[in-house]
DNA sequence: TGATTTAAAGACCATTTGGTCTATATCTTT
DNA sequence: AAAGATATAGACCAAATGGTCTTTAAATCA
C-alpha cells in the first residue's frame, strides 16, 4: 500500500519562511501600534516578506490581524491554564495569576499595553470577527478565575459571603483596568500592593 | 474713558457656528470610531463645517482631537466632583460613583466604550500631548476616590485594615476594567452585583 | 450703499493607504 | 539537466488620507 493514499510531495522551491513566526512578528507590531496605525510596510518589514508572499500566505491585512489576535489570545489562555491549574492550590494559583498581571503592567512591559484591550477599544464595536474572539476570551478568563475561586471556597479558603462568580468578575475587571492605567503610569510596587490588598479581601 | 481700552467690535459677517458645539460633535465621532478611524469627512459632516473653517478654527485634526479629549475629561471630572462631593456622605458618594459606571457600562452605553480608554490604548504610547492628559486624569480620579475613602475611614465606615490609597487604586482599576469588558458584554445586572460586592468588602 | 469680515464650497495637492501583478531568481525533485 | 514550484522585488493601481487655497455668497457695521 506504500504511499498510494499519501499526499504527493511538493515539488520545486519549498516555503522558505515560517508562517507562525511571521504571525508572531505581525502580532508584535499590531500590539505596539494598533490595527489602523500599522501599515503594510510595517508588516513587510517585521515579517521580512514581500507583498506578494504576505498576501499569498494570509489573504489580507485583516486576516493576518485575526491570526495575530488568535495567537495572542492562545498565549494568554495557555498562561492562565498553567497559573490556575486545578491540581495546584487555588489561592496560590490566584496569586500567580495576579502576579503575572503585576509583572506585565510594570515599567516597560506596562507601557506596551495589551493587544486584547487595544483591539477591544479600536475594533470590537465595528468588527464582528474581532468581537466574537474578544467576548469569548473574556468569558473564558472569567470562567477560569471563577473556577479557581470555587475550588478555594470548597476548601474553606474564602472569606464569608464571597460569591465566586462575583469575585471573578471583580478580579478580571481589576486586572484589565490595571493594564489600562499602567499604559501611562506603570508603577509596579503600588500595583502589587493593590493586588495583594484585593485578594486579601476575598480569602480567609 | 468710555471704550478706549475695549476691543473694537468685529465688522462684517459674524461667526455663525458655535465652536464648543463643534468640539462636542467631534468628540462624539472620535468616541465612536477612535482617532485613526475618524477621517476628515466624518468631522466635516458632524460639525457641519467646511474644510477651511475647520482648519481655521482648530488648526488640524490632532488639535481638534485634543480639544475633544479635554472636553471629555472635563465632563468626567465634573461628574466625579458631584458624585464624590465632600459635603456628602462619603460612602453614598462612592456608591453613586460606582452606579455611574454601572450605568455607563450597561447595554448601548456600554457598547459605546470610553474615549479615555480608547485613546490610552491607541495613542498614549506615542503621543506626549495625549499621554500627559490621560496620566493626569487617572491621577485625579484616583485622588478623588482616595479622598472619599479617607473621609469614610475617618467616620469609622471602613472595614478593618483597609488602606484608602490601595482601595482607591482597586476601585479605579475595577471601573476602568468594567468599561473594557463591557464593550463586548455590557451586562448591567451582573455588573451591579459585582460593584456592590466589591464595595461591601471595603465598608463596614 | 459700500466696506469689511466671515464661512461655505469645492478644486486641488502630495502622500499614503491596502491591494494586484509581472518578471526574475532560487530551490527541489525527477 | 530539465521541469516544476515558490519566493522576491518592485512596478503599478485606485482610492483615501490630511491639508491648502481660491472663489463666492452672506452678514454686519459705518
Amino acid at each position: 500500500m506504500s504511499n498510494r493514499t499519501s499526499v504527493p510531495l511538493p515539488r520545486g522551491r519549498p516555503r522558505s519562511f515560517d508562517a507562525e513566526a511571521a504571525v508572531e512578528r505581525a502580532m508584535d507590531v499590531f500590539w505596539s501600534r494598533g490595527y489602523h496605525a500599522t501599515a503594510l510596510p510595517d508588516l513587510l518589514r517585521v515579517t521580512k516578506l514581500s507583498r506578494g508572499s504576505l498576501y499569498a500566505a494570509f489573504g489580507d491585512k485583516h486576516s493576518l490581524f485575526l491570526r495575530a489576535l488568535d495567537r495572542y489570545i492562545a498565549d494568554a489562555v495557555t498562561r492562565m491554564d498553567i497559573e490556575l491549574d486545578p491540581r495546584k492550590e487555588p489561592v496560590d494559583g490566584l496569586r500567580a495569576y495576579l502576579a503575572g498581571y503585576v509583572d506585565r503592567t510594570s515599567g516597560t512591559h506596562g507601557r506596551r499595553g495589551c493587544l486584547v484591550i487595544a483591539t477591544t477599544m479600536e475594533l470590537a464595536g465595528r468588527d464582528a470577527d474581532v468581537n466574537r474572539r474578544i467576548a469569548s476570551f473574556f468569558k473564558v478568563m472569567e470562567a477560569r478565575v471563577a473556577d479557581a475561586l470555587s475550588r478555594a471556597k470548597a476548601a474553606g479558603k474564602l472569606a464569608d459571603g464571597v460569591d465566586p462568580a462575583n469575585a471573578a468578575r471583580i478580579l478580571v475587571c481589576f486586572v484589565e483596568g490595571l493594564r489600562v492605567i499602567s499604559k501611562t503610569a506603570p508603577t509596579g510596587a503600588i500595583t502589587q500592593a493593590a493586588a495583594d490588598a484585593l485578594l486579601d479581601r476575598f480569602i480567609r
